[in-house]
DNA sequence: CATGAATGAGACTTCATTCAT
DNA sequence: CATGAATGAAGTCTCATTCAT
């Protein structure tokens, strides 16, 4: 029976993405060198060759939680279609959804954890992912630029300042604080609006 | 002859500090957990042992080198006394000089390198140096608020923004880029300028 | 039906055969422990427990593999029937047989991996067998002694250079090289013949 | 004094040489993969760090030993000048010297243990020196054609069937045995010497 | 019969750290 | 003061082997 198969191989799949997600946890909150194989092995129950069943090496991990993370990045960016919105709506936009993400294991662990344990081909390819995402991001403060709904020397800058500001969030936001994460989400959109506002 | 003691005080203080300038640039560029002791030893034409002359270990060289970061920063800071200019000129002189440090190697390596692999209690010490600096900016963002010449809405979210977007400065920055360091910190400099410039 | 039992029972054997076959050809190319369960399994394309329902353990394998060689050996020892030619013939018929073996994976796989994997038990049995064969050309060395077609000192020790000549080849021989594989056998098999030639 | 320093330096490659030593006996005795890293060290009464402090990595040993034996045997070589010794004789006094050498821990594990464990790059390292070893016997026999005191067909075969039979000798040979080794060398070298004993 | 998944056991290697000199 | 040597403690990874289905 084909449903079997299907089964089977979703199965695969969801396992997978636990391995991923207790690593994702885990790096999050220890950090990469301060986790074990053995730690994500037993938050999962299983033991430590199993992870290797699935996953071919420790920073493989790594690896593929980014590339998960990024796809959850974009398929929230693609959620709603903004195109027809002026710039300065879709940034704020693009902070939300960013800044939303950043709450969760897997934006913390992209956010936090280093990339230096990968390979230099890895690393590559992960560094020119997120140059991907932070040229859509130059374009929407581009298009910006063009529109008059922002205003800003360097787009580039403005982008690394935000990717900064927000990345940095996970640093020192505790959900147990007297903001929450969407309120301090918002705090930083609206530094970053006024940023770019168009003087007088 | 307490001259002689004298001198090899300094002579001892002056290796010392050797040990946490080559560790500090190991650190920044290739991160904490890449470096090993071998490495800043071999580095110093040194061996081993030495370092543990000097210092406790690993870790308590990454707390070393951050109290002096801290130190660095304060007697920069204090080098210009500005306490009679207007709130947003303080802020924007603190921009300049902590951008300044972050172009150094203990900069960059307070900035980049994780805090995780301290012991509690140091890591505790080293977040309160930390939290003053923040505080410290914050009174002048308050400052601002009071005098007028800062308009935000929350303080310590424009100190965290600030912080966050130059402290990842040495992620994206290459000094043969086409923007030299002092451009990119007055462009973020610029930024926060705008950010909490007083509208209308 | 007893046919339905007697064609499964073929399966079963034939694809016995096919498991060692296929890991011969490996040990022989890789060597033992360069060659892992899931390499053989992957070559036949099956998965790791099949073959472990057709074999009770690696070194079983390495195991089987001499056992069949030994069988292969001796049915092509027996086609000729040559129980009337002189010993030095003999000989020489041995060696071109053997060397021919030594073409073949089986071949291969047996005169380079070492039984020191086995354990006690199964070493000494495969010792056991190789020991008759050798007791075999001992014996053609000592009736060439006796009918004078063959002259030596100590049997054993030509029979033991003989082997180690032979089983030698495959660490050298490559099918792309200037010299065939029978024409290597005939070289070997003319060394050892003057070897043992009647001086005078 | 330069004197404690040339003991330390001594020291130090005696130790090394232990190690060696240690493991040429334990690959030979058991083979390599059958020989811990622990093992070696448990032998020479250190930890296993202990061994990487003077060597870096279990096929590094390998790598090493090989070296080691290929120095002993040039020298053991070059121990004779026989350059005005007839080309049989010298063959001849070939076999006894690396005949001898076999009979040692560094021969038996060259002879018997596999170089795949080696990297490409090593490997190639080895045979190379093995095979200028071979054509240092391939030049002895040529130079018996020559001057007629060595009968036979194809040079490097001959010199592959020997290196093939001595080298087998550790396989079979127990020093408990009926023979001795010296007289399990004479009775190859007799054997060898027939097989290119001019006829006639 | 065959498979996906899991595991026990162990190997190599690294590294911060410490002694004895 | 400084060094060569040594070590404890881990950590990553591999692989033969076995269940449960």
């Amino acid at each position: 029976m084909w449903h079997d198969a299907e089964q089977q191989r979703s199965q695969h799949v969801r396992k997978h993405r636990a391995i991923l997600t207790s690593a994702a946890r885990l790096f999050a909150e220890r950090g990469f060198h301060e986790t074990t194989i053995d730690d994500i092995a037993s938050e999962l129950q299983v033991t430590k060759p199993t992870i290797y069943y699935y996953v071919r090496s420790k920073d493989d991990i790594l690896f593929q939680i980014a590339h998960v993370a990024i796809e959850e990045i974009n398929s929230a960016l693609a959620a709603h279609d903004d195109r027809n919105l002026p710039a300065d709506r879709r940034l704020e936009r693009f902070i939300q959804v960013y800044g939303e993400f950043l709450l969760t294991d897997y934006g913390v662990c992209m956010a936090t954890v280093s990339d230096r344990v990968l390979s230099t081909g890895k690393r590559k390819e992960l560094r020119s992912i997120k140059k991907d995402l932070e040229r859509q991001v130059c374009t929407i403060v581009d298009d910006g630029r063009r529109d008059g709904s922002i205003q800003v020397q360097d787009s580039r800058m403005l982008v690394f300042a935000q990717f900064g500001a927000l990345n940095a969030i996970p640093q020192w936001f505790s959900p147990s604080g007297a903001l929450s994460g969407t309120a301090v989400i918002s705090s930083m959109a609206a530094i970053f609006r006024r940023a770019g506002e168009p003087s007088g």
